[in-house]
DNA sequence: ACAAATATTTAGTTTTATCTAAATATTATT
DNA sequence: AATAATATTTAGATAAAACTAAATATTTGT
C-alpha cells in the first residue's frame, strides 16, 4: 500500500488532536500501519516542501502550512459526511469509509457549494465541528449559562463542580454526562432558565447554569 | 505521474468507442500520454489479471469483465456530472475535471444512492446516455416515427435519407443536424405528428418522420 | 550516573512504474 | 516480393516508496 503526503498529514494532525503538538516517529508509523523508517524518509520529504517541522529524534509537527492542508482535509471529510447522511440515506455509522476517499477530490469550487448545498452546516452526524473555510472551528461547547441562544439543542457534557448539591441535582433529573440531550427553552433575566429534557421542563438556577456546559449538536 | 489500472480501461475503452475492438498500444500511449513501452507492460499486467486480452503486436480489447468496470466508471462519471450541474451550480463545461476524480471513489451505496437522489437520470449534461447499473445504455437515438413520445425534447442527428425533397423541408424549417431543439408535441394515428422547433409547432408527414432521427435529451 | 530498554535513524535491498534505446515484428510502397 | 517506414516489444536503467537489519540516540529505572 503506497500512502499519501495527505495521508501523512492527516495522521500528525489527529495525533496532536489538532492541536499542534509534535508527535513521534513510532506513534505516525503505528497509527497508519507502516515501519518507523518508512516514517522518517516522509517526514523528511514534508519537512523539505514546509509542511512539517522535523528534528531528527525530537518528533514532527505540522508547519501553519501543513495545518492549513490539515483542517481543508478535515472540513472535507465532515462536509461529505454531512451530504452522505443527509441526501443520500447513509447512517452516521457508515459515511466514515466514504468519506475517507471524497476528502481526497481537490476542487475549491466543490468545497464551496457542496457547503452552501449543505446549508453551511456547523457539525458533521457525528456531532464533530466542521472548521470554516478559513480554518476556524465555532466554539461548540459552552457554558449554559448566558452563552447559550433560546432553542438551540445540546448534549450535556464535562462538568466543573463536583459538589454534592450539583451531583444530587443531576441525578435527580437524570442527566448523564455525554448522553443527554438539553434543549434550552427560556432563559430569565437573572440568569436561570428552563430547559427540556427528555420531553420534561424543569427550572435550573443560574448557579447550576453556571458549572452545566453543553456541546452543541444543531 | 502514475496511472492507474482504472486509467488504462478508461482509456482502452473510450479509444474503441464501447464497443470492445481491439485498440493499439500506440494510441493507448498517445491518449494516455505516456510511452508505447509502459503501455506494454500495463496491458500484460491487465492480461493477467482478466480484465483485457492481449495478443503480442495485435493490439487489446478488454474482457466481460473489463467491460463491466469500464461502464461502472462511465456510470459514476455521468452521474457525477449530473450531481455537479443539478445540485452544485457547475455548468456543464466545467465538470470534467471533477468528475474525473469521483469516479474512482469506491463504493456501491453512494453510487446507488446518488442516482436515486438525482431521480435516475437517463444522461449526463452533455446529453451522454448514462449506463445503468448492469451496464446496459438506454437507447437515447429514437426515429421520430413511432418510436418517441409526447413531451419528449431532444436534438436533431444522422438522417438516413438525402432526396431533394427532404432536404428542402429540413431547409425550410431551420432545421440544422445537429444542434436543433425538437419537442414531439402530439401523433396522429396514420405516424403523421406535429413537432415544436423554435418556438413554432409545425405539421410533418409520417414519411418524413420516418427519416428524421432524435437524441433524447430528456 | 550508569545500564538496560526503547525509540529513531541510516544504509542498503526490494518492488513497481516509468523511461530510453535497441531489437524485432508488422505494414506500406514500389 | 523486397525494401522502407512504422509499430511494438524487450532489455536494461532510473526513480520513488517501502522494507529489513544494523547503528545510533534518547529515555527509564535503579
Amino acid at each position: 500500500m503506497t500512502l499519501s503526503e495527505e495521508d501523512y498529514i492527516k495522521a500528525i494532525y489527529h495525533l496532536g488532536k489538532g492541536e499542534n503538538t509534535t508527535v513521534s516517529t513510532n506513534a505516525v508509523a503505528e497509527q497508519m500501519e507502516t515501519k518507523p523508517s518508512s516514517v522518517t524518509d516522509m517526514i523528511k520529504k514534508l519537512s523539505d516542501k514546509g509542511v512539517a517541522n522535523y528534528k531528527p529524534y525530537k518528533g514532527v509537527s505540522l508547519t501553519e502550512y501543513g495545518q492549513k492542508i490539515a483542517l481543508s482535509l478535515v472540513r472535507k471529510h465532515r462536509l461529505w459526511e454531512v451530504f452522505l447522511v443527509e441526501n443520500l440515506n447513509f447512517s452516521w455509522d457508515e459515511v466514515h469509509e466514504v468519506a475517507e476517499q471524497l476528502e481526497h477530490i481537490k476542487s475549491e469550487k466543490l468545497v464551496d457549494q457542496l457547503d452552501k448545498h449543505l446549508g453551511f452546516p456547523q457539525v458533521d452526524p457525528h456531532g464533530d465541528p466542521i472548521p470554516s473555510k478559513k480554518g476556524e472551528f465555532k466554539k461548540t461547547i459552552k457554558k449554559l449559562l448566558n452563552e447559550v441562544p433560546v432553542g438551540t439543542s445540546g448534549i450535556c457534557v464535562g462538568v466543573k463542580d463536583s459538589s454534592t448539591p450539583f451531583l444530587k441535582f443531576l441525578d435527580k433529573n437524570d442527566i448523564s454526562l455525554g448522553d443527554t440531550v438539553l434543549v434550552m427553552e427560556k432563559e430569565e433575566f437573572d440568569g436561570s432558565l428552563n430547559i427540556k429534557i427528555k420531553e420534561k421542563i424543569i427550572h435550573i438556577s443560574n448557579q447550576i447554569a453556571a458549572n452545566l456546559y453543553l456541546k452543541i449538536t444543531e
